[in-house]
DNA sequence: CAAATTTGCGTAATCACTTACGTAATTGTT
DNA sequence: AACAATTACGTAAGTGATTACGCAAATTTG
């Protein structure tokens, strides 16, 4: 008996989290599978300097919508493995730069084509199914973004 | 722009823990609207509770899926606010049966009512998109369950 | 039935974040 | 230009979960 899935939609949100921690797991075992040192949870964080070159801390935490002292401390670790370096920023003493070093390049360079290969995995579990699960979660992310959780109860039962 | 979104299936869990925050967050609102003094946190273990009447630490662990020092925690949490009571069982002196209160139980008939409430509008808001999330959840669910995500991945790209 | 193993629970340590708060640099205001 | 407000960052403390470990009770086994 799953009694978070015979809840149906009230524990919807107990039921993702579930789906997303399973998933994260899942792909730290395919990191472990072809021995690299590299954790899910880096990312978000590495992905982004890979595409924009040099981000301050600020900035990666606005885009990634997480806390500062989040991105300072993920950061302090890509730096310790050597993966990223940091340097304060020319234009304004307050800033902090973060860019893929050397080191880091050549784990991207292989990272990019397992990150290839899962995505297209991902694609293809994905589009088999009858319920696209990626629509479905952009159905309801614009839906919420239109209108908050509570806003809309409060319409649905009429309370002023 | 949405970094996390852009990414696609590749960013899958990212995006599902995302929104799962969102929707706890949500349903806080909500208590927090009835003034009610319960956490979204507390409900698998409370609704479990209210469904089978008493149970042990580890069978509330095994059946809601998370480890026992969980459960002792969110239990603690739960006597102090003295929404639920436990004592020793008599068959098995290593076990500890928790069971609603009194005052447990005067909150939980509020809080069905709520509950259901959330429940119908989920449903309202769900069942109006064009791929169904619970479905597409599911078939998520199943297809992993079948087989890991890491054999899957190591079958897609035939290697040994 | 005594010894070894397993099970149930509790505590401590750890983890990956968050909020709260302080400091330094920059920008805005008069 | 002086000073107030804002911004960027860092550290500390808190949160909600986990893993690791240990003890006591029950169960299995020789």
């Amino acid at each position: 008996m799953d009694i978070i899935a015979d809840l149906g939609t009230l524990a919807f949100a107990s039921r993702l989290k579930r789906l997303s921690d399973l998933g994260m797991q899942s792909t730290l075992d395919i990191y472990k599978f072809y021995d690299i040192d590299f954790e899910p949870r880096f990312f978000p964080l590495f992905y982004y300097l890979s595409q924009k070159g040099e981000a301050s801390i600020m900035e990666i935490a606005d885009v990634l919508k997480v806390t500062h002292p989040g991105v300072i401390q993920i950061a302090k670790e890509l730096e310790k493995k050597g993966l990223i370096i940091s340097k304060k920023s020319a234009e304004d003493a307050r800033k902090r730069n973060l860019k893929i070093s050397k080191k880091g390049k050549n784990l991207l360079s292989i990272l990019q084509k397992i990150w290839a290969e899962i995505r297209a995995m991902n694609d293809e579990i994905i589009e088999s199914r009858e319920h696209n699960i990626m629509t479905a979660i952009k159905e309801i992310e614009d839906a919420w973004a239109e209108k908050s959780y509570l806003e809309r109860f409060k319409e649905f039962y009429k309370i002023v």
